[in-house]
DNA sequence: ACACGGATGGAAAGCGCTTTCTATCGGGCA
DNA sequence: TGCCCGATAGAAAGCGCTTTCCATCCGTGT
């Protein structure tokens, strides 16, 4: 039923091998042979095996990016822009042209007949600009895919499974990871033997793994955001201002992206010799900044400022302290994390920490893809700049 | 130098066949038989050679879900939400839970010896609880991968083309998309092949293919939202507060999210008698919103609401009123559409039209499943929901 | 006590593609 | 003119797993 390489070589007249390097493009096929058989491919409207040629080549081209929260646009850009870097065909940042190339792009082709073969016309652009004797190693077009850990450790490792059983081609781990060590040491075991099975790494906006056995290469190419820095510079802003009561919002407890950032701010606090406000942990999301303002509140009533331990969990503790008829930053100051596109439309604009998410997640693709060197010694620290807006300002009668 | 079936069969002295039927638990294997073998598998840390399983048994656990921007809540919201039912093991909802349970599940399993065990453990009880003779039909734990069109119908069909090549045991296309006639024949000529290969084919949030051929099965379940009727109650409660000059601030052209919002926008002026006021198209992000309403501004300076393509859109939108001078909604009126989260922080919060993103996306993820039953005539309606918050008065003098 | 059938396990034939290893065909060179 | 070589194409051996027959083995019914 369905067409086979076999099928377009009986009708190419050709053998099932020379349709094979046809498309794949890796061995010398004279000019006619190969017209013959690509014609052939178009007529029977053929798309090769997937796990076929993934079983009998033992690689495949699919990139895995794991996410913890699909639904954060801190991930999704970071998983765009790895997308845009690997997919596009080079074109470097499709996410950002979409919108406006949103039409014509379809009509680029005007050759192919029935509807469906400008498909195949496509497969074969792609085999032709390849078939020029590309090294195995420079990584054509690959395919990237996006995982939803959703957060979950089980989750994670089951990703990495399916990506390990896949043979995919490189894996993407983006965000901050769980400090339990029993899973720590699961994903570090995983990650080895994909590295070792020959599937390209990349951490990006995660610290690295512990170091490798002995001598070794190191497993994974790593992109670590500089939450401690930055997170110490937004306090040290606040502790210029005036402020002397700061209450922290953290994140989930347990995971490394919340105790970097509450280091930091603990630096700061140290090295200004102020004492530590109340902390409450909770969800990166709205409701849990709107639930834990209301607790920081009850323990400390005259906070005069509150740390966020992202954008959106800042949202929801302006809405809380809005609630409770505190101005901004008139009697609380507010400060996020991340820079998230909608941080600069709240009001007043939130002060924040620029993460340059879409920076990372390019340069992880292209770590994926093997188009760009990894950094020295594996691990690159990625600069948090300070960004202040109108959400903090000096204390009431500072 | 990877583990083989063969060489775990060897270790538990049994065939090949043997090992296969029970880890794949769809043939009765004694006891003491299974467990010689999955004590075999844990020894040798066996993962399946996925390319493998899936050629041999012409079928994989891939679902695809095609989004047009994952960097967009808006896809992220139901892509999360069909994640969640179609990899959670039923629980439905991880992606919920996901924040909470951050912390523990790592440790559910405490036999296990070497922390890669665990991976391996888990995997056998997934393959016990199916085990008991679960029917073809029911559709086991699937993986679902998130695949970023970033709105290129080209990447569209590519990905289509991939996940035709996995033999993907669904596929589901989320948001609206373009108009193109081309484009449109070709996706549907590739969403029938995936149908007739097998590949369950969803649409959610975008409108229903043409119809099928002749008295054929519909291609695919579709879930589509009803942005008209949403837009059209939008307008009309604008009408109501006494607004006659509107703005509107559409998306992409072309696209049928754009097309219906507009149409129902336009149904309640007619409806009403009132002129349509000036109407700028932009991409789906708030600089486009904010450079819409500047030359809307431009065009019609005493409009006194804008309705905008979407609620990232209006915060673009309330950023250039709010530089111009302009209260909101005092002096204008904003409303946006589809309610994400976000919506409600906005100041003066969004009057925006809620979408059911997450239950569509849930739903979505069962029917790729075949969990649940496809609505009748293959196409069900989700209903757009006004909701009236702070952004929207009654014009100035009304 | 003997034949029969249910319960198990093995053998082996592929699934569709990649990739050596060969075979063939012309030319260029001595 | 004859030989060796580069350029092409084909043959065939898998890749690792699933699954359709078969072959056993043992408990039962009569």
């Amino acid at each position: 039923m369905t067409v086979t390489l076999a099928d377009v070589a009986a009708r190419a007249r050709v053998s099932p091998a020379t349709v094979s390097r046809v498309l794949n493009g890796n061995y010398p096929v004279a000019a006619a042979t190969r017209e013959r058989v690509m014609r052939a491919v178009d007529e029977l409207d053929y798309v090769p095996n997937g796990p076929a040629s993934s079983l009998a080549a033992a690689t495949s081209d699919l990139v895995g990016i794991l996410v913890n929260d699909i639904a954060d646009p801190f991930f999704g850009i970071m998983a765009g822009a790895a997308q845009g870097a690997i997919g596009a065909g080079g074109a470097g940042d499709a996410l950002t042209e979409a919108g406006r190339a949103a039409a014509g792009t379809a009509h680029e082709r005007p050759t192919g007949t029935s509807t469906d073969k400008a498909t195949a016309k496509a497969t074969d652009k792609t085999s032709d600009k390849t078939s020029e004797k590309v090294s195995e190693k420079a990584g054509g077009e690959k395919l990237a895919v996006v995982c939803n850990t959703g957060g979950s450790p089980a989750r994670e490792l089951t990703y990495l499974t399916l990506l390990q059983r896949q043979r995919a081609a490189a894996v993407i781990l983006t965000g901050g990871s769980l400090e339990d060590p029993e899973h720590l040491a699961a994903v570090a075991a995983k990650l080895a033997r994909l590295a070792e099975a020959g599937t390209r790494v990349v951490l990006c906006g995660r610290p690295p793994l512990g170091e490798p056995p002995a001598g070794e290469p190191a497993v994974a190419a790593t992109l670590a955001f500089d939450n401690r820095t930055g997170a110490r510079r937004l306090t040290e802003h606040l502790l210029a201002l005036g402020h002397r009561r700061i209450g922290y919002v953290a994140g989930p407890e347990n995971r490394t992206t919340t105790r970097h950032r509450l280091e930091g701010h603990r630096a700061a606090l140290a090295a200004a010799g102020v004492a530590e406000g109340p902390t409450v942990h909770g969800r990166y999301d709205r409701s849990s900044g709107y639930e834990a303002t209301v607790e920081l509140l009850g323990r400390e009533p005259d906070l005069t400022a509150v740390v966020s331990a992202n954008d959106t969990v800042a949202l929801g503790v302006c809405a809380a302290l809005r609630d409770r008829g505190l101005s901004i930053p008139g009697d609380v100051s507010v400060a996020g994390f991340d820079d998230l596109p909608f941080a600069v439309d709240a009001v007043p604009a939130l002060t924040t920490v620029r993460l340059p998410l879409h920076d990372a997640g390019a340069r992880a693709g292209r770590l994926a893809l093997g188009t760009e060197a990894p950094p020295q010694g594996g691990v690159a620290t990625i600069a948090a700049e300070l960004v202040v807006r109108g959400s903090t300002g000096a204390p009431r009668g500072a």
